[in-house]
DNA sequence: CGGAGGGTTGAGATTCATCAACGCGTGTGG
DNA sequence: CCACACGCGTTGATGAATCTCAACCCTCCG
């Protein structure tokens, strides 16, 4: 007997970190409180302020995570794909959610409520520990961007940006297609469109080609200006002098 | 019979928070594992790049957690006083560490090494939590910092970085004293000791001046300005209507 | 006394945001 | 089927804001 979110789950192509090595009974403990629900595109999720329900589970399309400011100004602070998750680490800081959740196309998503998530970290430290890791990354995520703002500029923020992604797709592949508006990918790297525009065209004599949303680089070795030393460590060509890699 | 760690832990002031709550056979295991460190001025603790020994408790002086690139640029990630830690997320991250660990003053440190840690993670639920909880602090504080460099003027990131202090600090005190350098707060804040400095100027116009490293308020709603929706839950002149605050 | 480091001030250069216009593809309603 | 509006991305001109460089003052300390 299965319930819609047992159904969900089951049709899911990747698997959420959130799971990993979770009991059967715990994921099914975890399955039978938790909610799915569609959204329409830019429908707001969580508001900045709002008291936090759960974790979100993106099952399909992409949405954002972002502050902002009275006169409109904001800063998206992560952009998820299908699989991905939000408000974990929210739940743990205590009082209102400090980033509001967005929509950026049709999507469906799972909410875990916050009662069973806090029952289930106390009982399972597996579960607890999965948690620990992803708001891990998160973190280290908002460090780069920290360190993007301080020290680097648009064009390295973009490079960085690409070669994650590219490290992604799987570094065998030269190309790979941008998982959101240029807007908004721009916004999550603190600029404005126009700057990301005039940079992405900087690239090109660095062997870095956009085709409207697919961006193609000239040899693996492209984005090696861009990588830095924690990166590196995760580069499966670490071991190789790659070119114009300044650490080599 | 008490180790060096455990002796040093009784004469802390303050109770740090990845402590919180636990059972003393708990605390004594961490304790007796632990190594207590002294470093001079200047000490790098942790070099970008590194594995990641173990969680560092600051007992007593300053240090910063920063990234730095080959040119020489540096962004200060976190600034640290006595009872704050530093590298528990690093530690859950995987890879070796995202950013450096240097002292800013004489410091008297506490480390706790990795497989304690983890042991004790994987048995102690609290602990667990405990840590969760700081990793998720830490990141709210990283969200705020991004949205800072996004949307916020260098006389407002200051504003905000000055309110926070204030609250720390019992917010019935008109005046309270930097922790840190300004060089150091201001590249914290993601600009020049320059613009730090010419920003305060510009503050006095709204009732905050600075006479050397303490920062004197002309009233208690002086900084209301800067407050956000987040900020405000914690404020405990929350449901005054505090003056200038643009919330009300 | 002299040097070093931190902080402030001023002038100039640079960079990025802003504003405005345009091209293009898409969807929609007449 | 066409006209039109709309969203997105691009390009250009302009201006403001911050960084950079340089000089200076101050305190602290040998």
């Amino acid at each position: 007997m299965m319930n819609a979110a047992s159904k969900e789950f089951a049709s899911l192509s990747c698997k959420p970190q959130l799971f990993d090595g979770l009991s059967e009974a715990c994921l099914k403990q975890l399955l039978s409180h938790s909610i799915v629900q569609e959204h329409p595109s830019a429908a707001m999720l969580v508001q900045q302020g709002d008291i936090p329900q759960g974790i979100v589970l993106l099952l399909a399309g992409a949405l954002k995570t972002a502050r902002m400011n009275e006169d409109g100004g904001e800063a998206i602070i992560r952009m998820l794909e299908a699989g991905d998750t939000c408000m974990e680490a929210v739940l743990f800081m205590g009082g209102p959610s400090p980033v509001s959740v967005q929509t950026l196309s049709k999507c469906k998503v799972l909410l875990i409520p916050e009662q069973t998530v806090k029952n289930t970290v106390l009982q399972d430290a597996r579960f607890s520990l999965n948690i620990l890791r992803i708001v891990s990354r998160h973190y280290k995520n908002a460090m780069h961007q920290i360190d993007a703002m301080h020290i680097k500029s648009p064009v390295q923020r973009i490079g960085y940006y690409f070669l994650t992604k590219h490290l992604e797709a799987g570094h065998d592949d030269l190309e790979f297609t941008l998982p959101f508006k240029k807007q908004a990918i721009a916004n999550y790297l603190g600029m404005t469109p126009e700057t990301f525009s005039r940079a992405l065209k900087q690239m090109k004599s660095l062997g870095i080609r956009a085709d409207g949303d697919v961006i193609k680089m000239k040899d693996a070795f492209a984005l090696c200006h861009f990588c830095d030393a924690d990166t590196a460590a995760v580069c499966p060509k670490h071991d190789d002098p790659c070119g114009g890699c300044p650490l080599h």
